[in-house]
RNA sequence: UGGGGUGUGGCCAAGUGGUUAAGGCACCGGAUUUUGAUUCCGGCAUUCGAAGGUUCGAAUCCUUCCACCCCAGCCA
């Protein structure tokens, strides 16, 4: 099921530099914000760079890039590991931008030492407007041409904590009126009373994103440094900064200087699902799921929860590729993926979502026996399970219609059906309330069908599944479906209002067979002609049995009409 | 209108001047099947954003044009 590693032009890039000797190795890092939890688009980067790494030989580091302390935490940093170990993928080392602090204080007085640094007193709004436009130079800041002494006593001062928030920043000393705004003198640093989760309050100044990841990934001697599109403007700038500074040997990185090489690729979006952070936190805050974790999410934990396995997502991110250009996935792409190793690998069982009692007024009452099926159609190696057979069985409602097409190879008034690995059994009355609801079938068995026979030669095309009425579990069961009702609901003014009600159905009178029971609780099943499932990480208890729907199987039935 | 990018079937994506433009997903047929599942076979771009040009030969080279994305946080 592993397949063949593709070779996107990044793994080109890589391989072709061990190939003429520019590097003898490759090393690269996920470098999340700890400010949020992890989702798909993450899942792409953690197997670009991870996985890149492990495919040559090479190494990968975990590192925090955490130079923002107003929006970072630790259970945000907890999160993160704990979703990079779920994926399978070992880091090489584990690192923190904030562990560079000194470093980078130290390189920042080198630049302003050599006259490529200045301390600025404009506030934000000056800035703004000294920055120019899109197509208009910016104009130099009064501050520009402040002396080499000065700065450095300003910026000293700036750490010490002389100064306001706001009052002073560190700026490069770069090109005002360069096209590319980046370059337009950058600020470095920034002053900010701010509790940082890791380096405590030792700090007043913070270093900025482009200042910090271009050393960092010197320090740690990263080859190759790789990001999204919308850093490519940033590279010139994080280009600059390392030709600007000393660094004599890398820190914590491998022996020997090696200059790291950023490249971008294109990031990928999942129809019907939204990934920014700001609308994620609006989702959970506003209660419209269940928290981070919530099975409709695509954040990594909400995938986990909902039964994806991390080989899936590998695969998932596998099967998108990687290039220069951002991408729309289909959602078919994901869910082809989990069934693909969920149908390799998962326990069949029977399991009836909305149960309707069946009864069988020949088979002698008091009487039962069991059946012995396999656990999985092909995988002998999966064994056998026994499952209960009594008088009285429940099917599912979906499996009855009163007035059924001719398509309908299901159970109807006066039809005969085939309960999976039993008997057949003929439909002879339906008990309905004063309503009109179905509920209770009377039938007649054929003793003659046992296990798949049907000694006249006749066929019986309709199958359906069932459990044991007086052995099967009580269970709640969840079936979750796309959040959304338009495939690109970030792009909508209100994507809240894009929410799709039906995204979750409680199914509370759920019946499986007991055997479930027996299963670990991060075992996943195929309720045979229902779906995949798996038991809901939360709120499953021992008392409770509670199982999401993981995703559905492919259902021409209800394609042609069916549901 | 400044700079940086990208355009190959419904969605991804190989392809880097030379057989009939890989593959996956989706879709449509058909076979097998005690899951309307799986599996299996078959179909699905005379054409690579457009127009010119170079060449015996182009998705791949050149020119022009068009479309879309990113950049004016003391976020990353």
């Amino acid at each position: 099921m592993s397949k063949p590693t593709p070779n996107h032009f990044l793994r080109s890039i890589a391989k072709n530099d061990l190939a003429n000797g520019k590097h003898e190795y490759v090393y690269t890092r996920f470098p999340p914000e700890p400010n949020g939890y992890l989702h798909l688009g993450h899942a792409k980067s953690i197997c670009l760079n991870f996985g890149l790494a492990e495919d040559l030989g090479g190494k990968c580091n975990l590192r925090f890039d955490d130079t923002n302390p107003e929006k970072e935490n630790l259970e945000f940093v907890e999160s993160i590991r704990d979703s990079v170990e779920w994926l399978g993928f070992e880091w090489e080392k584990l690192c923190y931008a904030s562990d560079y602090y000194d470093h980078l204080y130290g390189f920042a007085l080198e630049l302003i030492d050599k006259g490529l640094a200045y301390v600025d007193d404009l506030n934000a709004e000056q800035m703004r407007e000294y920055r120019g436009t899109l197509t208009e130079p910016g104009t130099n800041s009064p501050s520009r041409e402040r002396p080499v002494a000065e700065n450095r006593d300003l910026f000293e001062r700036m750490r010490a904590g002389e100064f306001a928030e706001g009052a002073y920043t560190l700026r490069a000393k770069i090109d005002m009126s360069s096209p590319n705004i980046v370059m337009r003198d950058p600020i470095l640093y920034r002053i900010r009373y701010a509790h940082h989760y890791r380096a405590g309050d030792k700090w007043c100044i913070y270093p900025m994103y482009d200042f910090t990841h271009c050393i960092s990934d010197a320090l740690e001697g990263i080859t190759h440094s790789l990001c999204t599109l919308e850093f490519q403007d940033n590279r010139e700038l994080y280009d600059w900064v390392l030709a600007n500074i000393t660094i004599e040997e890398n820190l914590v990185g491998e022996k020997g200087k090696v200059m790291p090489r950023q490249i971008e690729f294109g990031r990928s979006n999942l129809e019907y699902t939204v990934a920014s952070k700001r609308k994620l936190i609006q989702l959970v805050n506003e209660g419209h799921v269940d928290g981070w974790d919530d099975p409709r999410l695509t954040t990594l934990v909400g995938l986990r929860r909902r039964g994806y396995t991390p080989q899936s997502i590998r695969d998932f991110c596998a099967e998108i590729g990687v290039t220069k250009k951002d991408s729309t996935i289909e959602m078919t792409v994901l869910e082809n993926a989990i069934r693909h190793d969920l149908e390799a690998s998962a326990k069949r069982v029977f399991g009836v979502l909305m149960p309707l009692k069946l009864v069988i007024t020949n088979y002698p009452e008091g009487e039962s026996e069991t059946f012995t099926v396999k656990n999985h159609p092909k995988d002998e190696s999966m064994g056998t399970r026994e499952i209960p057979f009594g008088r009285e069985v429940y099917i599912d409602h979906d499996d009855f219609m009163l007035d059924p097409p001719s398509k309908f190879f299901r159970l109807g008034p006066d039809r005969e059906v085939r309960l999976r690995y039993g008997y057949a059994v003929t439909c002879n009355e339906v008990v309905q309330d004063s309503d009109g609801n179905v509920t209770e079938l009377r039938c007649t068995y054929d003793p003659l069908t046992a296990k798949g026979k049907t000694p006249d030669g006749r066929k019986i095309k309709g199958i359906i599944h069932w459990v044991s009425a007086t052995e099967a579990v009580d269970a709640e069961v969840r079936v979750y479906d796309r959040l959304y009702t338009e495939a690109n609901p970030g792009a909508a003014d209100d994507f809240v209002s894009l929410i799709n009600p039906e995204s979750l159905k409680v199914f509370p009178n759920a019946k499986i067979e007991p055997s479930v029971l027996e299963a670990s609780t991060d075992d996943r099943f195929q309720f045979e002609r229902v779906g995949y499932f798996c038991f809901d990480s939360v709120d499953h208890k021992e008392s409770k049995v509670v199982m999401n729907r993981t995703v559905s199987l492919r259902d021409t039935w209800a394609k042609v009409g069916g549901k």
